[in-house]
RNA sequence: GCCGGGGUAGCUCAAUUGGUUAGAGCGCGUGGUUGUGGUCCACGAGGCAGUUGGUUCGAAACCAUCCCCCGGUA
């Protein structure tokens, strides 16, 4: 099967698991995509990260286009053969950019013009350079270029961003043109209000995509906002194609999302918190680096089957953490990655089963079980 | 032994030259981190100022004393 395509195999409730299928390889939904951003997923192998059950990985265009650069990868055979990862890859197109780095940017209509957190010079990101870029790096799921405000934010601003986002997905569209095997998805704006999103919908189906993302979310407005959000905003989008919610989450905000009818998800949070000593477990969050953990000769999690737990107690965690030992990022966010990957793959089972409800039930009692304590 | 410099938070050091409740960075303790700027942010604990005595309304600061550290020198 040479063509990127998307099979709906079960619905439960809102919720949905199936199949994208991409000339690299299938990706099973809902799915979580670990990032890896800077051509790596920090302190993994890709085969590592492979055995935690990751089908497809992030790569971001801003900071690749500023370092190595786009040229030079494409250059060197594109991403996958630059990272050694054979199987897809998604490319965020540097919108989230025009947020995190919102002092170091100027915007126009035309674009976003950066200055390199690295070195200060200048480089100018519009949606036809981002899918440029995308294309270079060889990226099977593109995305369009977009402008993700922070909230809280005037309703008046996000409408005008939410616009403007759209006028760019209609460059987006045009820039990427038709690409047998690869997708271009769309970006869903319009903040926490309704009818915004709805517009923002709207315009992007009469465009027409792959698929589509929420975006926007996960900025600063709280949980309860943004399951209010997702509430409407999933549905709004068409049913028969992916839906992807951008940056998201937390293992709760996962769940409550694939509850809602999200089908794909990318979050830096188990990877960064696996450098900073924050580790997801069933019975919620344990912090490696509390002074508790050092005389503890209990793996992270009895039951886990990752590495760290299999072979090292958390006070052998609590020290490589503390003495800053590179070992220490790598153990924990192998463990994070697994953890997340098996969250999903529970979920998909339920939901073919029909089960989805119960199997929430059980999430969150575990997670009320907080067995984490000291001996 | 003599000459010089120095002893302030666990560590490295400040303090407008005698004036309210002695500060910072790191470390320590605890949160936070959501399309990754290998981070960053927030809050907290921690001091009988080497010793003893003196001068003064008032001393980390001035004087004396002893103890310790560093450099030089015999």
């Amino acid at each position: 099967m040479n063509k990127f395509s998307f099979d709906l195999a079960a619905t439960d409730g809102r919720a949905r698991t199936g199949t994208i299928h991409t000339p690299r390889g299938e990706i099973r939904t809902p799915a979580f995509m670990p990032v890896g951003t800077a051509a790596t997923v920090k302190a993994m192998l890709p085969g590592s990260v492979r055995e935690t059950g990751a089908d497809i990985l992030l790569g971001n265009t801003y900071h690749l286009m500023l370092r190595p650069t786009a040229e030079r990868i494409a250059a060197l055979g594109g991403l996958h053969k630059f990272m050694n990862w054979d199987r897809p890859i998604l490319t965020d197109s540097g919108g989230f950019q025009v947020m995190s780095l919102s002092d170091l940017r100027k915007l126009t209509e035309e674009g976003v013009t950066f200055k390199s957190h690295i070195d200060g010079s200048k480089h100018t990101l519009t949606p036809e350079r981002s899918m440029e870029i995308q294309e270079l790096l060889g990226s099977d799921i593109v995305m369009c270029f977009d402008e993700c405000p922070a909230l809280p934010a005037d309703r008046d601003r996000i409408g005008r961003s939410m616009e403007l986002s759209m006028r760019w997905a209609a460059r987006s569209r045009a820039a990427f043109g038709d690409r047998p095997g690869y997708a271009l998805f769309g970006i869903q704006q319009g903040g926490l209000e309704e009818d915004l999103r709805g517009q923002s919908a709207e315009a992007l189906r009469e465009i027409g995509f792959e698929g589509y993302a929420v975006g926007g979310l996960a900025v600063g407005e709280g949980q309860e906002a943004m399951f209010g959000c997702l509430d409407y905003a999933p549905e709004q989008l068409p049913a028969d194609k992916p839906r992807y919610l951008m940056g998201v989450g937390k293992p709760d905000d996962i769940v409550g999302a694939v509850a809602r009818g999200i089908d794909m998800m990318d979050c830096v949070l188990p990877s960064r918190s696996g450098r900073t000593g924050q580790v997801f477990t069933r019975h919620g969050v344990l912090n490696i680096k509390n002074a508790r953990h050092q005389n503890d000769p209990r793996p992270l999690d009895e039951d886990c089957t990752c590495p760290a737990c299999r072979g090292y107690s958390r006070a052998y965690l609590h020290h490589v953490f503390r003495a800053q030992e590179m070992i220490s990022s790598m153990l924990l966010t192998w463990h994070n990655l697994h953890y997340y990957q098996q969250l999903m793959s529970g979920m998909r089972e339920a939901i073919a089963a029909g089960t989805f409800e119960a199997w929430q039930a059980d999430f969150h009692a575990a997670r009320a079980q907080r067995d984490i304590d000291p001996l």
